[in-house]
DNA sequence: GGAATGAGTGAGTGTACAGTCACTCACATG
DNA sequence: CATGTGAGTGACTGTACACTCACTCATTCC
């Protein structure tokens, strides 16, 4: 009968699975503070076939991190895409509104810290360098800004991870208004 | 006369080695990824001891990082008294250059990095807002720059902090020199 | 029907590590 | 010399966790 013409591979159904779920606790308690058992539970499946999708931990780690930037890039690219304002500045500020949307669950973000944090393994360090080139020189192509614009681009972008990795949202002191104010994030 | 060939110190002040040694290698390996033996080794002292003089492996690293903070704090103070244009700008950029001479070494740095990964810890983002809090409102104080100006300061040295974690310097490519162009840093 | 393939697991194994505890030894004081 | 105090340690315990392996079960194909 007209059964599917390729035969779909189950496990690789499974694996995109895990990877959501690998970010969603990774980014939670980090690289080497998450037992695969846990993200095989949040998976809803036993830490042994996590084990046989994934070579170890740490390609687990890759993976999920790639897809981070993957959905990272997806969204800066719609945010230009849909800029009203086209010239280079307002395409830029649109990206940033895209990026805040984005990590409104701080996921990717947290992710992002995390591989800083283990970066001394080559295959992570490796993993987030490439997620920074795509998204600077994506970011640098779509916009068409300065370099100095890009630049600043990231830096606000890193301030913007050290706002929620400390949760200065809720800190009501002068000086946390002084870092939050104007940033756009979750 | 002859000092005797074994010395025993005072508890306090092994407690200060036991804090560098911890900057140095929590700084290489991060807060997990850190056993207690490693940092006992590096202050040539039995992990016990190291488990006596602090209440738990937490209590190290979040005293390694208050030292940290006050490194850094004293090198900004340093770099805005000496700097010789007095203006808001000029004493910024005298703290900045301040800045990256401390961080020379990658270990004060490095240990901020794994401090937001492990901001979850209550005790350790308390520690990290702590930090942040000191810095700022130096910041702010001694240069006298505008709050605009001030945010920008530390975003940029979020930004120093991506570029040593993701070893960009040497990443010979036009986007990582778009991202390192004109931040001092080692 | 029955063989082959591949999804999925339970029950382990080996190891690394935080924290403990009973102890030894250095030194100051009377 | 005797004794008290505090520096410093070796040996241990309990636990958590990455990874393995022999196995079961469902589906497909002849």
């Amino acid at each position: 009968m007209p059964a599917p013409a390729v035969r779909l591979s189950t496990a690789e159904a499974r694996r995109s699975l895990v990877i959501d779920s690998a970010i969603e606790v990774f980014a939670r308690t980090g690289y080497l503070g998450t037992p695969i058992a846990n993200i095989a539970e949040h998976a809803r499946i036993s830490p042994a076939y996590v084990s046989k999708l994934f070579p170890n931990k740490e390609a687990l780690f890759v993976a999920a991190l790639d897809e981070c930037f993957e959905r990272a890039g997806a969204a800066l690219s719609r945010g230009a895409e849909t800029s009203a304002d086209r010239s280079p500045d307002g395409i830029l500020n649109a990206m940033g509104g895209a990026y805040a949307d984005l990590i409104a669950d701080r996921s990717l973000l947290m992710l992002q810290v995390h591989a800083q944090s283990a970066a001394t393994i080559p295959e992570i360090g490796a993993a987030l360098r490439r997620g920074i080139e795509s998204i600077t020189t994506m970011v640098r192509s779509r916009s068409g800004a300065t370099d100095e614009a890009v630049q600043r681009f990231v830096a606000y972008g890193q301030l913007c991870h050290l706002i929620v990795t400390t949760g200065l949202d809720d800190v009501p002191a002068e000086w946390a208004r002084l870092l939050t104010a104007g940033i756009r994030h979750p």
